[in-house]
RNA sequence: GGGCGCUUAGCUCAGUUGGUUAGAGCGCUUCGUUUACACCGAAGAGGGCGGGGGUUCGAGUCCCUCAGCGCCCACCA
């Protein structure tokens, strides 16, 4: 099969996709003893849209893939998609403008369902576009049965290990979503507010104390003052009266009042935030309850119970100011912390919850994060950063619907958990009863009717992959650390750090040995000028594939090393889809004298510009597979695009043109050989980025004298000792200098390249330079298009000199 | 407040363990249809590597320091 003229991605991108599935050609061979290379890569959450920041990383790890295959490993590599939990119900609360609550559980579960096809079927598409190598036979779906049946039985297991404990304790709320969240859901958010100084009563005197949230007055319970802050000494101890809401409360000297904030007095409410948590429980303090679970205030707020916080801080403020209560207010911008999912500021309440004790094992947690070997290995610090201030152990148990069930009962007389049977898995508690009895005696039971946090389920990713406790999947289990997670830095917090807690809990060990952290890609806009030169923001990832290819996307992902945030940038996309189209030029241009051709075992007798070529691409090997063996997928890239384009095209070709298109002559068999290694050999090189034209090309060209169904499946370049020959590289630089004197002096005069000059003088008096600069004789005259070339030990008068490289005087003859 | 990263041509980025005149792509200038390619080729212009100090025969490359940007974490009455 030959090239055609032009390579068309459009249609070719889609016709290799097909070939690909039909031959099976990324299927992991279950039966194969070779070691496996198994990759964890992240299940996808419903988003609502695609986005080039999926494109960048996911296509990281594709590269490991095909590198890892090519290295002859049995490599797994699956897909999976996180459908579960919060991500998903909020945008089907969105998208059908009604809250869940509204829907009904059942009804909104199905609509969840739908959509999570629906944006399953859109990731699919496009990773099968950007041809990621993944066997689908692997897919998982966070929601499925059996992924649900392992993560009750995650649970279980951790429940009879005593790792897990319910409890009624403040916990992290969002009012929004209505549940309780983690402590990793949890962001910043920079917002204005109003610092104001309310007055407090002591002994018939104002006592001002200064809050921005004056709405929590109902449930304050203290004051704290400092110790050594000597305005408050005498007062310790004594009771205050509250504004408005009347109850008595006393000033208590702690350090942790900080006498520089406003008044040097801080009331203690409960629960404001997590110092008033901390002071509630240190110093045994009442619990008044002034927001529900809704986000709106409780009885105690009197008056204005059953409004949102919002309205009731305005309406307080404003009754305060009414009763000249409030002295004064500044603006500040204040730091909040808010749920990741809605942005809505979270509220600590007292609410029953299932929690993974993680606060105990921090150490351990540490000790497996230095034990992975991290990509870029900064992030490692994020890591270990995020571990130490671990300040709530893991609340995992969500008031919401769409998610794995927790595998329980509590039966109605003694309140005991019942735990599902394993061989019930996976069970809906609300659906089900456990139809035994309670170790009390009582056969009736109340379900458990909270879900999962979706991270209890994402972070047995490693497990679901390695098929824990499925017969139908490998010989065995596959439990020890499998070979590589790849994600991107911003969940390092919750699914590295998870995926760690379980691992270490359910099986004492890493999940992963290598955990590769790609960062963002970021959209230009922020950067002026590009977006205002070319209008708009990026492209949606499908529309980038379609004008540019998967070839030309996948080379933008490249572009940025590791761990590196890459700008989103059309102009590098166009590069990567001309690199796409010089490959395939130089290949057309190779064909007409390697299609026929199968080079022997025996190496023919090379010219300079032969031997140069080929002890690059030697070193070219040999660096691009340690860059590759350490993650550094971009500068493998960047030292292949130079290798290729500047060396072998814009010189080498040159300087064997003459050779090849002679045909039968002296320099043939060396020229042929030399441009069957280099190509055979890049194009091999390029496959992990660009995996749709080096398989054209592959298959034009290669496959039959290879006898690999798919480059994807031959075997990475393997440097050859015998061709690696220093002088001979530094040769090369030598003559490419002479051509770039004689194309110099070319462009000065406006004569085109291909205009033949008649004759140049290489002097020099150095005896072994002067027999090579023989025997490269034809590749000067190839690239430099001289008639005669002419070598001496000195220079004459009348020359033009063009070029003096060391002892070498570059002349031109006669012009 | 703590940590990490970044700061190299107009733009986006490379610059290995310190070593000759600092690189690429895009953009720019001039020229050019050479039996692969105008999605091309050639020749150029353009930066002295954020500031300062130091180590060294020699530093984008190591050390100190300052500044700006970004991210993470903490605080956030």
């Amino acid at each position: 099969m030959g090239l055609t003229k032009r390579y068309n991605p459009h249609t070719i991108e889609p016709q290799l996709q097909s070939m690909w599935r039909d031959s099976m050609t990324y299927y992991f061979n279950q039966k194969q003893s070779e070691e496996t290379y198994i990759i964890d890569t992240p299940p996808p959450t419903v988003s609502g849209h695609l986005h080039l920041g999926h494109v960048y990383s996911y296509s990281h790890a594709d590269f490991f893939a095909r590198f890892w295959r090519m290295n002859g490993r049995n490599v797994l590599y699956p897909m999976g998609f996180d459908d579960n939990g919060l991500p998903t119900e909020r945008l089907v609360e969105r998208r059908l403008k009604m809250s869940a609550r509204d829907m009904g559980r059942s009804e909104f579960i199905k609509q969840c369902q739908k959509v999570s096809v629906e944006a399953e079927i859109e990731y699919e598409t496009l990773w099968k576009r950007l041809a990621l190598s993944v066997d689908w036979r692997f897919t998982y779906r966070t929601i499925d049965d059996d992924v649900r049946r392992i993560s009750q039985l995650s649970f279980i297991d951790l429940f009879k290990k005593n790792l897990i404990y319910r409890k009624r304790a403040p916990t992290i709320w969002c009012p929004e979503c209505r549940t309780a969240i983690s402590q990793a859901d949890v962001s910043d958010m920079s917002r204005e507010s109003e610092f104001v100084t309310l007055s407090f009563e002591l002994d018939g005197h104002s006592f001002p104390i200064a809050t921005t949230r004056p709405e929590l007055l109902p449930a304050c319970v203290a004051v704290f003052v400092n110790p050594d802050d000597e305005r408050y000494g005498d007062m310790i101890g004594r009771m205050l009266r509250v504004p408005l809401f009347g109850q008595q409360v006393k000033i208590i000297a702690d350090p942790a009042a900080d006498p520089e904030v406003g008044t040097g007095a801080v009331m203690c409410c409960t629960f404001g935030d997590t110092m008033d948590v901390a002071w509630w429980r240190t110093y045994d303090l009442n619990l008044i309850e002034a927001i529900s679970s809704d986000g709106t205030m409780t009885d105690s707020a009197g008056e204005f119970a059953g409004m949102d916080i919002t309205t009731a801080r305005r309406s307080i403020k404003e009754k305060l100011i009414g009763a000249g209560l409030l002295d004064h207010k500044i603006s500040i911008e204040q730091n909040v912390r808010v749920h990741e999912r809605c942005d809505t500021p979270v509220e600590y309440i007292v609410t029953s919850q299932w929690f993974v004790r993680i606060l105990e094992n921090k150490e351990k947690f540490l000790e497996n994060g230095r034990q992975v070997d991290w990509y870029p290995a900064h992030m490692k610090n994020r890591y270990a950063q995020w571990v130490e201030n671990l300040s709530w152990d893991w609340c995992i148990s969500r008031q919401r619907y769409y998610g794995v069930t927790f595998p329980i009962w509590y039966c109605t007389e003694c309140e005991e958990v019942m735990l599902a049977l394993e061989s019930e898995l996976p069970v809906d508690p609300v659906e089900s009863q456990p139809g035994r009895n309670c170790s009390c005696g009582n056969d009736s039971f109340t379900p458990d009717r909270d879900i999962m946090d979706t991270w209890a389920t994402s972070s047995l990713t490693p497990q679901l992959v390695g098929r824990w406790l499925q017969k139908s999947g490998f010989d065995g289990q596959i439990f020890e650390p499998i070979s590589i997670r790849t994600q991107a830095h911003e969940i390092i917090r919750t699914w590295a750090f998870y995926t760690i807690v379980k691992s270490q809990y359910h099986f004492n060990s890493l999940p992963w040995k290598t955990a590769a952290i790609s960062g963002w890609a970021l959209s230009p806009s922020g950067s002026g000028k590009i977006s205002k030169s070319k209008g708009g923001g990026p492209l949606p990832p499908m529309e980038m594939i379609e004008r540019y290819s998967a070839d030309a996307v996948r080379y933008w992902a490249a572009s940025t090393s590791l761990g590196k945030d890459a700008i989103i940038s059309q102009e590098r996309v166009q590069a990567g889809a001309k690199l796409v189209n010089k490959l395939w030029n130089v290949s057309r241009f190779a064909q007409r004298f390697i299609a026929e051709y199968q080079p022997g075992k025996k190496i023919p007798e090379l010219s300079p510009a032969d031997r140069w070529i080929l002890s690059g691409l030697q070193e070219v090997i040999e660096q691009a597979t340690e860059n590759f063996r350490t993650f550094d997928y971009a500068t493998v890239k960047s030292m292949l695009e130079i290798f290729f384009w500047n060396e072998l095209a814009d010189n080498y070709l040159e300087m064997a043109k003459q050779r090849l298109y002679e045909g039968e002559n002296p320099g043939f068999d060396g020229a042929r050989f030399a441009l069957f290694q280099a190509l055979l050999n890049i194009i091999k090189l390029f496959a992990p980025f660009l995996p749709h034209v080096t398989e054209q090309i592959y298959q034009g060209l290669f496959s039959r004298g290879e006898h690999f169904k798919s480059i994807h499946l031959s075997p990475w370049p393997e440097k050859e000792p015998v061709l690696i020959d220093p002088s001979a590289q530094e040769f090369g630089q030598v003559l490419t200098q002479i051509a770039t004197a004689v194309r110099r002096y070319k462009s000065d005069n406006g004569l085109s390249l291909g205009f033949e000059l008649n004759a140049l003088q290489l002097a020099t008096p150095d005896t072994d330079f002067r027999d090579l600069l023989g025997q490269a004789q034809r590749d000067i005259a190839s690239i430099t298009r001289v008639k005669s070339i002419n070598i001496d030990t000195k220079t004459y008068p009348n020359l033009t000199e063009l070029e003096t490289i060391g002892s070498l005087h570059i002349n031109l003859v006669g012009e």
